[in-house]
DNA sequence: AAACAATAAAGAAATTTTTCTTTATTGAAA
DNA sequence: TTTCAATAAAGAAAAATTTCTTTATTGTTT
């Protein structure tokens, strides 16, 4: 069986995964006044290769300066730009259990361009209450809120037999990325982004790792 | 600059990635009573190609049956133990603020081999509460229950700026993996396992492929 | 009973990602 | 001023991962 590869981007995505690291990183020694950082500098960080921080920073725009490294403040400017962190984009997040209001409480998202303009819930208990300034509204609203507010991301966050029926719900609403929090697999069409985020699978690399080294 | 690179295991991380899915959906079908799957059902499920999942199945103990597929109590047997779900391991979680309480209530991580048996905080309004039935500690009172307690995994969910403090404390205290849900790059020494678990690399890539469609 | 179709498995090929090597540059030290 | 050492950058090589191809098996259909 072969799958309809869309080729995603130019840029591999582990070099996508790795530049929000760089990005904080690199915030952090602005706000020390640090003016100048090396790839070395950056690899020692993350505990990679430096030439791997060299390559992955040579999909931006970014040039370093031979024996110097690169600028503090430009790096963060165009890191951020490239990723997408400065455009600020509006997400719902349906499901504000203990996993969807962590996620409320998340200020950190704000600052990698994401805003969460409202939640959604089934739960009467939680429905009507602000989470951290965001608003818990009945699921049945969904659809005339997100029309008037341009939403394009909706953040799943529901128990994970619900997670297809709500994600229907949200490609019939006009949604066009979904962060599924859930462990469930959902289908969408092929327009639609997915992207799955389990805890569990970095758990599995642990306990792989934890073994091995009982086993050496 | 080179990386020390402890040859993790003969298992590739990224199919070490995709088991748990693998396990969560065949433990479906073992629930609706269905006795065999194939490759490409769960291939179907996973939206990748179904080699890939006889390759990864390769992996493990287990024999699929031409024509016929993998018997699927079988495969959740051989699946949960290959990932190390089956003995369970205990854990702490430091910093039981909004991530570590949805981490607490996450009942799911229990079913996956972790039982948090304690959590920790300085912050005087959470210690003494009991979250989903743990214990919040002051971060003091570490040191005597680890060694009561026999814990090898830190769960590191303080703010950014404190988890190198935080996890240098683990290490002193005997704990052998930290799993790092800030963003923060912790040092710790070699044999010391770390595992970085930060939603923002999912952003990342999400707002990448966003921005493909729209340049297309 | 024979032909067919779906499948697992193993190995080869292709692709992707990381690491290594070389070169040129440039600030700092001698 | 000259030499040295640290660095970025580009390309080559190596390694890892995924996809493709082939073969053998076996349930189902004719």
């Amino acid at each position: 069986m072969v799958q309809s590869s869309r080729k995603s981007s130019a840029v591999p995505e582990p070099t996508i995964r790795r530049m929000p690291s760089y990005l904080s990183y690199v915030k952090v020694l602005k706000k020390k006044g640090q003016q100048f950082v090396s790839s070395t500098q950056i690899a020692n960080y993350m505990n990679i290769d430096s030439t791997q921080v060299t390559k992955d920073l040579s999909y931006t725009s970014i040039v370093g300066k031979t024996r110097v490294g690169y600028e503090v403040e430009a790096l963060v400017e165009v890191l951020s730009n490239f990723l997408g962190f400065t455009v600020m984009d509006d997400a719902f997040l349906i499901g504000a259990g203990s996993l969807g209001s962590a996620l409320l409480h998340d200020n950190g998202l704000s600052q990698f361009g994401l805003n969460i303009v409202a939640a959604f819930d089934v739960d009467p208990s939680t429905i009507g209450k602000n989470v951290n300034g965001v608003e818990v509204y009945h699921i049945d609203q969904f659809r005339d809120l997100a029309q008037q507010m341009n939403v394009i991301m909706g953040i799943l966050t529901v128990p994970a037999e619900n997670a297809q029926t709500v994600a229907d719900l949200m490609v019939a609403w006009g949604i066009k990325a979904i962060w599924n929090f859930t462990p469930a697999r959902i289908k969408v069409p092929d327009e639609i982004i997915v992207q799955n985020t389990t805890i569990y699978s970095n758990l599995a690399v642990i306990f792989n790792k934890l073994h091995a080294d009982r086993k050496e």
